[in-house]
DNA sequence: AATCGCGTTGCGTATCGTGCAACGATGTTA
DNA sequence: TAACATCGTTGCACGATACGCAACGCGATT
């Protein structure tokens, strides 16, 4: 009956609960969480419960909604690409803020999308980057596609699954054959764009963050507004991503 | 049976795995879970199948224990008052540490403990500092003493427990009386200290963090070698610590 | 007043999690 | 090389336990 054999009923839904959780929405009411999981309301206040015995979950002030717990969030500060990369890209990605005066973002795989690591805002009035813990898909993404380009491309296939890919904006790619041959440029350069293909108006540019032995870690951006970044001062975005990424590289090796 | 009714146990099970991940030690294999907890074998297998299928957990290569997985990261990125905190005070604490060369600190309350949310470590050879994510007693830290002191005694005494309180090094106040009193000159001086009391050959002083409403929400610390700071030194980082906290303070509340 | 939506709780049923034992794989010791 | 220890996984039968229903108390809205 369930998912998959081997696999305990009331923890898979402790956790597709606990999975709603997230930075862009960190409030759930027990009502909400049935409907959305539709799972009856009565399992969903014992499995609430448990979890905020547990201090994985916290009830706001009496009943009114669930959120996010100390130990979630302890928990989660364990994930290995984090701890070690957050000491190393942290510093980095702030100057490169500071001196381009935009928005850089860190992600690294996580199964059949990317999540971003650390972000650091721009000064600007717009705000255009996604937020620590968000999950992006890689197909329509700076990021997203420099993490592909790690692959071969029977691997890219499966991992962003049949056409059409969703499409975020008319920019979009949702074809793989036009897909496969941007990443085999972004092999080539090491550089990946998204034009205005996850958001409109919105547009970055990525490079690569190896390991020592040569292994694909993570993807390094810089976001914009599209409307704001000539092509002379892209081709400058594009220097300044690839030589903080090869720092980032150099630093993780060593 | 349980351990509270109205509470899965199950799902209790589960928590109590997950909870064991932590920065100090985010990886397990199904023994050591198993040793640890008291569970079966093949309880803690099918556990952890469960919540690797739903990316709370991953196998390292193969079967080889289990770590930390993104999707326990997203969730706790979403642990609110991480993400007020952070933007705010990430620059002030960078900017402090740089000025005055030691680790700081933000923690807030968690339950019968408190937890790191962020750290700057200092470039010493020596690391004082705790990581994020970290849990510590309330009785024994700087940052701890500073959000008791927001509470009245009769809440003291519940949180922290009946007496001896653990004790961490020799300089460790165990008593509940010694350690209301210093709470006493906190709330006048809005100054905590821990002279070794924690770790031994570590000292620190921290500063109250006020939301709007005067509500207290966190504690700030600088961390220090304790052979490295004299008399004067300290007075000087006590009122850095003291600014820093102000200024924090004022940025929240608007 | 009346109605709606919410979160919680008792209770009986049968589903589903549990623990045992056995297996294959891997690594360690003699 | 062989015997042994440790590990992670899986089938299986039993019965503990999670489930879903229904009812309740509560507060907000009409």
């Amino acid at each position: 009956m369930g998912e998959r054999a081997g696999t305990i009923q009331a923890v898979a839904r402790a956790m597709r609960l606990l999975g709603l959780f997230s930075p862009q929405r960190p409030d759930w009411s027990v009502a909400e969480l049935a409907r959305e999981t539709g799972l009856h309301k009565s399992v969903v206040t014992r499995m609430m419960a448990t979890m905020a015995a547990a201090g994985f979950v916290v009830q706001d002030p009496v009943g009114r909604g669930y959120g996010v717990g100390p130990r979630a969030f302890a928990v989660g500060a364990g994930y290995r690409p984090h701890a070690v990369l957050t000491q190393i890209a942290g510093p980095v990605m702030r100057e490169l803020t500071e001196r381009r005066g935009h928005a850089t973002s860190l992600g690294v795989p996580a199964g059949e999308r990317f999540v971003y690591l650390l972000v650091h805002e721009s000064r600007h009035p717009v705000r255009v980057a996604a937020g620590t813990g968000e999950f992006r898909d890689y197909h329509a993404n700076a990021i997203g596609k420099v993490l592909l380009a790690a692959l071969a491309d029977d691997e890219v296939r499966l991992l962003v699954g049949p056409e059409p890919l969703p499409e975020r904006t008319p920019a979009t790619v949702t074809a793989i054959e036009p897909l496969l041959a941007e990443l085999a440029d972004v092999r080539g350069s090491g550089i990946a764009h998204n034009r205005q293909e996850a958001v409109v108006g919105v547009g970055a540019v990525a490079a690569t963050i190896d390991e020592g032995g040569g292994r694909r870690v993570a993807g390094l951006s810089i976001v914009y507004p599209s409307h704001l970044v000539d092509e002379a001062e892209e081709a400058e975005l594009i220097e300044a991503v690839r030589d903080a990424a090869a720092l980032i590289s150099a630093r993780l090796s060593r």
